[in-house]
DNA sequence: CAATAGATCATCT
DNA sequence: GATGATCTATTGC
């Protein structure tokens, strides 16, 4: 399929990818699910992001071509999947807060031992990684081209688009550069 | 049902 | 050595 979104889908302002990425279908691992909630980390000023403090060996792979994923370990138990954003040499990536199950559910129950009911297989940025199967091993590969892929589901079709404050985080936590869809 | 504490490790200071 | 873009289990009304 030739659904998979264009390397030229990244390469724009984060926030615009925030929103454009709500709607899609996150497919990795023989398992695939509707990014239903995105949260946007910018650089520069943005506190609340890896990038703020400048490339380390950890976050060069936000501040490199767009349409690659980010992936990283935090609190020392949960994988969080971002993908990176603007152009490359400018740091900009969206946070995957939580998808809709679509196929591979069966999987996924395996792979989350914890979760009793559907709905929290992968309603949040730790739980989505580990139902999918994603973790570090991920991190800088490519978006538009290999396991892990983001594809157009419903191509024309408008969703409503609600933005909220950014939680779960300490700094920065008032901005507005948190989206998700009403349906939710 | 709401609130709180604990788990656990890569990365940065 | 401190910190963190989280989740889950447990406790208390």
């Amino acid at each position: 399929m030739d659904d998979i979104l264009p390397r030229a889908f990244y390469n724009q302002p984060t926030v615009d990818v925030a929103r454009g990425l709500l709607g899609k279908l996150l497919v990795h691992g023989g398992t695939a699910g509707t990014i239903v909630e995105t949260e946007a980390y910018l650089g520069g000023d943005d506190l609340a992001s890896h990038s703020a403090r400048g490339i380390t060996p950890r976050t060069r792979v936000i501040f490199g071509p767009p349409g690659h994923a980010y992936v990283y370990l935090n609190y020392g138990i949960h994988e969080c999947l971002n993908i990176v954003a603007e152009q490359e040499g400018a740091a900009g990536c969206v946070l995957i807060r939580a998808i809709e199950p679509v196929c591979g559910i069966e999987l996924m129950r395996e792979r989350r031992p914890g979760a009793r009911k559907d709905r929290d297989l992968a309603s949040g940025p730790g739980k989505l990684t580990a139902a999918m199967g994603i973790t570090r091993a991920l991190n800088g590969a490519d978006v538009t081209r290999g396991p892990l892929t983001v594809r157009d589901r419903a191509p024309g079709r408008k969703f409503e688009i609600v933005t909220t404050p950014r939680i779960g985080i300490t700094k920065c936590a008032d901005w507005p550069l948190r989206y998700l869809l009403k349906s939710h």
